[in-house]
DNA sequence: ATGAAAGCGCTAACAG
DNA sequence: CTGTTAGCGCTTTCAT
């Protein structure tokens, strides 16, 4: 029953013209009399014409389409970035295709193959929890499929990536801490295979050096699971003799368990412990009291890889060197930490 | 420099055999050899073959993709009920593209014709706060596209839908406040154009009725932008001389802003003003007061509305009459709004 | 059980 | 400026 889609044929037939010079008049190509386009178009509006872009797609091998892989949507960083993608990449003619890896490594191996199948010009991945190897994606870049990582990369792998100064975040954070009179940061980082909580924990870690205190090592956790091992986490550093006065958290979501964690067990905040998120999710300015972070640009970053991986869609030469952009957080000062004496 | 991907034809001439065969090896028909698979199998997997769905796509005229055009993926719903999509289509065997229209209707015509152009397989929308006329859309029922409304929907418009039952939300959450001795309950309302912000304020309204209370059009207001006018729509209730000792609030955004407005005048929430929002976003138990809400099942809801369009467009008939899914919400009770008497 | 050939809607030589 | 034609990678009759 469904009426089938107009062709370049049908306008060609009715206009008893050819099908190239149809093909030609909706692309806007010059070569074609004004008249004729004009007819064309006319015809093209009549017949409700929506250019096929699979057959486009499978004529000139280009799909003008991005894939886009997260571990979870409804993670607010992640929506962010993927708004940026989504905005970038429609206005500079490109649709995108997402996937949710839920932090499995099977479901992201899945989603690659989803997304080769479908021809995407271009790969946009953020890695889950549980991806420590790349040979699932060494295909791809042997194919020489266009594939630019952000926030959770690897370290070294040969390809671009945009991502947060996690070190550096992580390095001011902590340092804003000692400097309103911390003396004994903990970090509640997260899962070990992360790179990014890594870096963060350098960050910390060298602050800590540049402050002449001592790295304790009872005072860092690794949430494999997230806030899920925040409590755990939380009580087993609350209930160290030598308590933490302040504790570094490897995001938001964390830092809203532990603090509620903190919370119940009748200690202040900051009087008693400060706490630092990471990020600034939309929550972080409405708890109570208001959640001191690091900002990331999310959004900018959804731009940034977008912008970088169409520019090597898009580039005649195979890339000879991956592009690395890394964008600035910043330090956002609420009430969940002490204030620097004045 | 990119070496191009594997087709069926490579695959075909490696073996010596034809490439019908090949495709039918693959897409595992009955009428092939046993070791004749086993060889293509083998031989795909050696050149590291992927399907091309583009060229399926044109050959079979169906795409395995569907659109979704929501408002922002950055409002927790949406991105909510995009990842009930999302994984819903995956594991149905679909792919999905998706725009945001930013709230604007133009930017959800254009969203449509890009999608039309991919020819996806069908279309799951949730309208812009600006749209107001189904003409962009008529275009696809008339070419029978399959195409399902989920959230913001028309009521009035000849085509699937899954919303949440907003009517009967709001009653009972009136309903409540009403029962926990509040006596001038006012709904701070979304824009006008949204169906679902008038089913809310006709359950508002018949909870009011059924308590016997007159209807006070001074109690109303329309959030057209939601938070944004959700602070000086609040401070009109609170200048009231009959000031509101209840907020029914169209969103939990919106009921957060009030919030934050009702805490600087210094008035306490609940005991001078219950507080009620509606979706129940994460952050709605985690400020303070905790915020009592409606829950809608928005991961359901992308669920629903994929399994409806799928089955959409999988059936053969072009379907007589429209399915329309409602869900339930429910009533979730916390610290915003006054505790019912004993 | 396999193969040959047509064609999905489009673009791009090439020819005029 | 326009038309003819081949072919992108695949599925699907129709033969064999």
């Amino acid at each position: 029953m469904s009426k089938r889609e107009a062709t370049i044929r049908d306008i060609a037939l009715k206009l008893n013209i050819s099908v190239s010079t149809v093909s030609r008049a909706i692309r806007d190509m010059p070569e074609v009399k004004k008249e004729t386009r004009k007819l064309v178009l006319e015809m093209a509006k009549a017949l409700d014409y929506e250019p096929n872009k699979i057959a486009q797609g499978l004529r000139i091998k280009k799909t003008n389409t991005i894939g886009v892989i997260v571990p979870a949507v409804t993670l607010h960083f992640f929506s962010s970035v993927i708004s940026g993608i989504q905005e970038t990449a429609n206005r500079l003619g490109y649709n995108v295709m997402f996937c949710q890896s839920n932090e499995s490594f099977e479901t992201e191996k899945a989603n690659i193959h989803t997304l080769l199948s479908s021809r995407v010009d271009g790969l946009l991945i953020s890695l889950s929890r549980e991806t420590n190897t790349s040979d699932h994606l060494m295909g791809m870049l042997r194919k020489n499929i266009p594939l630019v990582f952000f926030d959770r990369v690897f370290d070294n792998i040969n390809a671009s990536k945009v991502v947060v100064d996690d070190y550096e975040g992580a390095f001011s954070a902590v340092q804003y801490l000692l400097k309103t009179g911390c003396k004994r940061v903990a970090y509640l980082g997260g899962p070990k295979n992360l790179s990014i909580s890594n870096h963060r924990l350098n960050g910390y870690k060298d602050a800590l050096k540049e402050n002449k205190i001592e790295f304790d090592p009872e005072l860092i956790s690794h949430c494999e699971h997230m806030e899920e091992d925040a409590e755990p986490e939380t009580l087993r550093m609350l209930a160290l003799s030598n308590r933490p006065d302040a504790i570094f958290c490897f995001n938001d979501h964390v830092a809203i368990k532990s603090m509620q964690i903190i919370k119940n067990k009748g200690l202040k905040i900051p009087d008693d412990i400060s706490l630092m998120g990471f990020s600034n999710e939309p929550i972080a300015g409405l708890i109570e009291p208001s959640l001191t972070t690091v900002a990331q640009p999310s959004y900018e970053m959804g731009k940034a890889a977008t912008k970088m991986i169409i520019e090597q869609i898009e580039s005649k030469e195979p890339l000879e060197n991956e592009k690395l952009k890394i964008l600035q957080t910043t330090l956002l000062i609420r009430n969940s930490t002490r204030k620097m004496k004045a």
